[in-house]
DNA sequence: GTCTATAGCAGGATAGAC
DNA sequence: GTCTATCCTGCTATAGAC
């Protein structure tokens, strides 16, 4: 079926893209990833560029719902980040975020991705985590001073971490969010 | 002077790299930046293969000495992991760190730069703070419990720090850094 | 020492056979 | 639908003039 192999080279580039960035992935690498030919990538898509301007906007999106998300999800607003912490520091969500990582930091973006990406402002996430965390402020779980600036430091680390444990290092988080959280509750 | 010149394509090419990673800097970009034509580039260095492994290398001796350096500042165990996180998060250092970063992750890095990292393990540097943060428990200062592990969370987040910085949220870290050490001291 | 021009090659994209 | 072969662009690296 189209689609599926459609979305199976979306996965194979997703994976290398997160990893090496644009130019650091070769079209070759795609496709052996994928496990095809490197012609056949262009049945699918048109360019590189296109390939990484969908998954940006895909991640993107992702990231939107899953911050969204985090005010539905029961418990304490401290039990509700750390959901949400554990949800991003999955296989899935990780990728996606180093994507939008690779393009916000790396190389040059196509214009598509980069009009995604400028919409996208770190100032946004926080902006829609700050009444969670100012709730938590209320009710004495998190430390009281200036939010936003936490909350930055807070995102900045868990960037940190998902690149880290891209590298392997083999934590095991479910166990660790705990010393993560502390930077919030302290 | 010969010396001058070339210390100039390296700084030129070290923001860049950093930046970008290696695939993604041109070569035509590191003379732009520099302020010379391209091919006067090669006048000074073999390829960019060889001013990438030179910065690394550079780099992993500039972090080495930096961390064999926090022993020997002034004041108590937190205060010297405080004066080690602001050295890092120093324009020069960030911009080496973020190299280091780049060549880890990132794309096909050729086989000298890859030496010299493998070298330079996490693991490493997690030992060499290690008595520091030990002693620090000992008086008190820091958190009981698994050390390792509390630093490597530690480095992460100011992997992190350096990345958020990059992209360049003007905070002012010297103010905000105790947000960061709370990680160790909860 | 430095620049401009260009050779050579890697990799993105296309064409055509099966 | 998929592969192989090939075109063509863009970049690394070199040659040669000043």
């Amino acid at each position: 079926m189209f689609d599926e192999r459609k979305d199976q080279i979306k996965k194979a580039a997703l994976k290398l893209f997160a990893e090496k960035g644009l130019a650091g992935t070769k079209m070759s690498m795609i496709a052996e990833e994928a496990g095809i030919s490197q012609g056949l990538t262009y049945r699918y898509f048109e360019s590189k560029d296109e390939i990484f301007g969908i998954l940006v906007e895909e991640a993107i999106e992702e990231s939107r719902n899953a911050i969204r998300n985090i005010g539905t999800l029961p418990g304490s607003p401290l039990e509700q980040l750390k959901a949400f912490t554990l949800r991003l520091l999955d296989e899935n969500h990780k990728q996606y975020f180093l994507l939008v990582q690779q393009a916000q930091t790396s190389e040059v973006v196509p214009s598509k991705a980069l009009e995604a990406i400028e919409r996208y402002s770190p100032q946004d996430t926080i902006e829609q985590i700050m009444p969670i965390f100012v709730r938590g402020q209320q009710e004495g779980l998190f430390a009281e001073g200036n939010a936003a600036k936490r909350l930055i430091v807070f995102l900045s680390v868990l960037n940190g971490l998902m690149l880290q444990d891209a590298k392997a290092m083999g934590m095991n988080w479910a166990q660790d969010v705990d010393l993560v959280l502390n930077i919030l509750t302290k």
